[in-house]
DNA sequence: CGCCGAGTTGAAGCCTTTCAACGCTGGTGG
DNA sequence: CCACCAGCGTTGAAAGGCTTCAACTCGGCG
């Protein structure tokens, strides 16, 4: 027995009824376990499945004529992938296994049921849809701009933010990612991803230590940036009620 | 007598019911007309509005400590504004108009009975903030690992591709931005936008006069910069029926 | 008439890339 | 068991794309 991805998401942000329980424990069509490196849905590829994360992490990654390739998001447990495949019948990013994962799928065909049923659910997506916009916003003015070394503290900062929601408080993390990667999710080169790396190490902003990596100075660090955790929280009040306890 | 902002988006995809019209004729709260340079909202600013765009062309901006301005995405008619405010109590970004434009707004609350009476509409709506998403990808693709003249070539087709939709097939149309704005939609100088654009009109790629631009190469600029015009389908099989004509 | 914003141009400088090489580690096969 | 290879991290030197700084034009507007 195991718990759905989806539920464990929507239970972050709101206190469910039975039914709606009932009709997330049952979405999930089938789960997938992932390596290092598997791809979960290649770029192009016709789909028409959601995923949610249940363990481990992932990214999506687009590919330009030069064979360039762009990082364009990282999801971590409870995230919900491939949204685009509500809207769009050709997956316009490959989904890719960065560390061992589970994940749900979710066929789109579902959630003509979950938006008749459970309005609330329904709302709830689409708030998690809007959210995730704006951290694409956050993304891309880190990325249009601020230079290398602010680009590298934002995401180091961006992935302690995402595991302190699990590991609670701490100042260290384990980087799942290469510098090669971390060049795709920044638009630089390794080489130079390496230099900042250690340009940031030599100011005594962070510590490394293989592929651990430390926040010594994290007020300076936000201070430089900007950086604005979001912290994930959801507006909620707006919801409907739920079906099963309306009135 | 004017037809709702939200209702001719909404048929862009959708045959509407009777009730679905009623329903979306009566969500616009306020209309509010603007002049280019005007702000709709500003950065960190309170809100629970969502805008949809009538008439005109907007952007949505964020700033950095340093005072740098990123243009995070365009807005246009039909288009809905400030969906992060069904999610976050401040808004993340600053809307200011580049045209004259009318622009209707929404209460975020009013979005609960929408959600429980209309269901096809919601399912539509968090459609739209997916396609929104993958738009969103898109530019930080481009941003992230193109130079300077893909990146310009990527925006004027997507803005032909846009005046497109409302003017029918064309290959020419009047740029709304300065070079500034577009050198903080693309993260260069405007400097390096004026040198860029010469550059494209030199190669024979466009042709200028004062603020209208001629597409002379399109094939060209779409090879070099892998664009792909998602051209606004959204998938609606997947919706469940309209409430009041089920069965 | 004078000012201001937008567009334009040149020259110098900087940040990042490119190219190239080397060390290290882990996995594979002889 | 060890040689070999591939991927990752690291470093140096040179090149290049973009920025910065500065100046000048042009048209609209008070």
């Amino acid at each position: 027995m195991y718990r759905s991805g989806l539920r464990t998401r929507f239970e972050r942000h709101l206190t469910l009824t039975a039914g709606e329980i009932a009709t997330l424990e049952g979405a999930d069509h089938r789960q997938l376990r992932l390596q290092p490196g598997d791809v979960l849905l290649t770029e192009g590829t016709a789909s028409a499945m959601v995923y949610v994360v249940h363990k481990g992490w992932l990214h999506m990654s687009t590919r330009l004529p030069g064979g360039a390739r762009q990082i364009v998001r990282f999801h971590a447990a409870g995230d919900l992938m491939a949204t685009w495949s509500i809207a769009l019948p050709h997956s316009p990013g490959t989904l890719t296994a960065i560390l061992d994962c589970v994940v749900a799928e979710v066929p789109t065909a579902d959630f003509g049921a979950l938006f008749a049923d459970h309005p609330r659910l329904a709302g709830l997506l689409c708030a998690i849809a809007a959210s995730d916009n704006i951290a694409m916003a956050d993304r891309l003015t880190s990325i249009g701009r601020t230079g290398a070394s602010d680009r590298l503290s934002t995401l180091l900062l961006t992935f302690l933010s995402r595991v302190r929601m699990t590991d609670g408080p701490t100042d260290a993390f384990d980087m799942p990612l290469t510098q090669g990667d971390i060049a795709d999710a920044l638009g630089l080169t390794k080489v130079h991803v390496n230099r900042t790396l250690r340009g940031l190490e030599r100011d005594g902003l962070i510590a490394r230590d293989g592929r651990r990596i430390r926040i010594l100075d994290e007020t300076t660090m936000i201070r430089n940036t900007g950086f604005i955790d979001r912290c994930g929280t959801i507006q909620t009040d707006w919801l409907p009620p739920p079906r099963d306890q309306e009135g």
